[in-house]
DNA sequence: AAACTCTATTGTCTTAATAGCAATAAATGG
DNA sequence: CCATTTATTGCTATTAAGACAATAGAGTTT
């Protein structure tokens, strides 16, 4: 018996609801679909599916093995896909999801190069702080701050992600310069929204990690907007350095140093990372992509 | 092409190291492995071993290949493995709908006993007295009054569900003790509504089936409230033997004997059934429960 | 209530895939 | 150099899966 075969006819009538659906998506006879599901639940000794005349449901433990075995047909998907793909000229489409900030500062302005260097990957660029799923076929390399840990994801660190706190020199002449993080509370704040919420200035003090946050003037998730304010003098605000390094260096913004340790998360490892399945490692495009993007990031940052 | 045949001859090769090996091990000749993994690359459009006429080696998308895939074999296996051990042992959702009264009296009972005897089998019980249908992963098991005879489904008699007429001394005394059936005219009637309907007195009485029922003084489908207004002395009740054992037995209420039949029905088979379905590959958890409370209650009822 | 449609199943035939076997060629070991 | 092992190839037999038609059950519409 082609287990697989009677497999993918399981999982697709599963989620059609019908055998009549899951055959056409194959083109072959409904029959094909019931005979094939027969022999499966045959040889596991259980029954699958209750059936009507007019239709079919999981039972509890067709559920838990359709659960199951989705998972396995992914994978074997993948592993046939990464060797089809082994070997070959890096070519296709090349899905990466990257953090706005980051995507517009660092990575669009290397992936032109990318583009040239590899003029057969289509590049397709989703710049969103949402979330998204790796090896779901979604994206093929994800820039985030922070990584879930998982067996089959391969995480890279991009940079240390160091937030600094900044004001113009107008602001600072109009309301001083704070000598301590505590001084911070009487400041005006501008703020980086995440879609985890707001980021609060903790600082640790004499060994407690307290909120100094300013009160707050703006609240947004748009950081080009939020630099322009900074620059126009209308508070403190904290970014990664990199974001920032641009306006210390024209003398837009200055850097506010404190003997406290100042950041925006008591847990301090909040680095952008490059995250790629294992498995697309073998792919030539997502190899090649991997290693530039590594390459020319660490370089830089 | 049976992909998963192939990758089976495939990693036994691999671990073989030569075609002939992997060939005893299955039982086929060396040809069909030597083909099958050839459709197999062409499949792929990659090469995995490479040949000498005396042995085969790995390439390097075969090592990769390799290792990947022998997971999700592993898992493949564990998948099946899973499905048939739930078909050995009692594990997983119990779902039982009964009528409520046998449900409180006789089932609740019963099922702590079950629930230590088997810990891995989660109970759903619901009482209720309506219908509910087998078959569609709605319910396992179904204790019903009556049963509709269905191919599909198998009905066991767990007890005959006589239903005898009492009432309470204090009543008795007041109200006189009913020499015959159709003395029950004059008496104060309390009645059980079942969802199909009020339960009207029907005694035979010369070979003619007669409605013999006292006026209503109540009608509820709650037989413990029902049980209570009688043994104040409300009325006559006509209740299933064993809801009203337990009362006659610390002298609550006095059954009433007749010499002519009396029921609740012209039709005498109104039994308590356990209803399942019949399916081909039949699942431990509902055997074990089949089992256990038809011994349990045809025990005791 | 009756006609209709959609759906799963079953039987039979056809087609495609795989195993079995024998022959051949290449490489290894003595 | 010969004997042996091993992969491959051609051919046949066998088995499994698909195609198609017919049947029966379950909703749906009229």
């Amino acid at each position: 018996m082609d287990q697989l075969r009677a497999l993918k006819y399981f999982t697709a009538t599963a989620e059609a609801g019908n055998f009549s659906a899951a055959a056409k998506r194959f083109e072959v006879p409904a029959s094909s679909i019931s005979r094939r599901i027969a022999d499966l639940e045959a040889s596991l000794g259980a029954q699958l599916l209750t059936r009507t005349t007019r239709s079919v449901a999981l039972t509890e433990v067709g559920r838990q093995y359709l659960q199951q075995v989705k998972g396995v047909l992914a994978q074997l998907e993948q592993c046939n896909k990464a060797v089809r793909e082994y070997q070959t000229i890096p070519t296709g489409t090349l899905k990466i999801s990257s953090m706005v900030g980051f995507g517009e500062r660092m990575l669009i302005p290397i992936l032109d190069e990318f583009a040239t260097l590899y003029p057969d990957v289509l590049l397709e660029v989703v710049l969103s702080d949402e979330l998204s799923k790796l090896g779901r076929d979604d994206v093929d390399i994800a820039i985030r701050g922070g990584f879930a840990p998982d067996e089959r994801v391969v995480a890279i660190q991009l940079m240390d992600n160091q937030f600094v706190a900044a004001a113009s020199a107008l602001y600072l002449n109009k309301a001083g310069m704070p000598a301590s993080t505590s001084d911070l509370k009487s400041h005006r704040g501008l703020y980086f929204k995440t879609p985890m919420g707001a980021t609060p200035w903790w600082s640790e003090i004499q060994g407690q990690w307290q909120d100094v946050s300013a009160p707050s003037i703006l609240t947004t998730n748009n950081g080009k907007w939020l630099v322009r304010k900074a620059i126009e003098g209308w508070g403190i605000l904290m970014m990664p350095r990199w974001v920032l390094q641009p306006h210390f260096d024209k003398d837009e913004l200055q850097e506010l140093t404190f003997a406290e340790p100042l950041s925006i998360t008591q847990n301090q490892d909040l680095g952008v990372y490059m995250l790629y399945q294992k498995l697309a490692y073998a792919t030539p495009k997502v190899k090649a992509a991997v290693d530039f993007i590594s390459a020319r990031v660490k370089g830089r940052g």
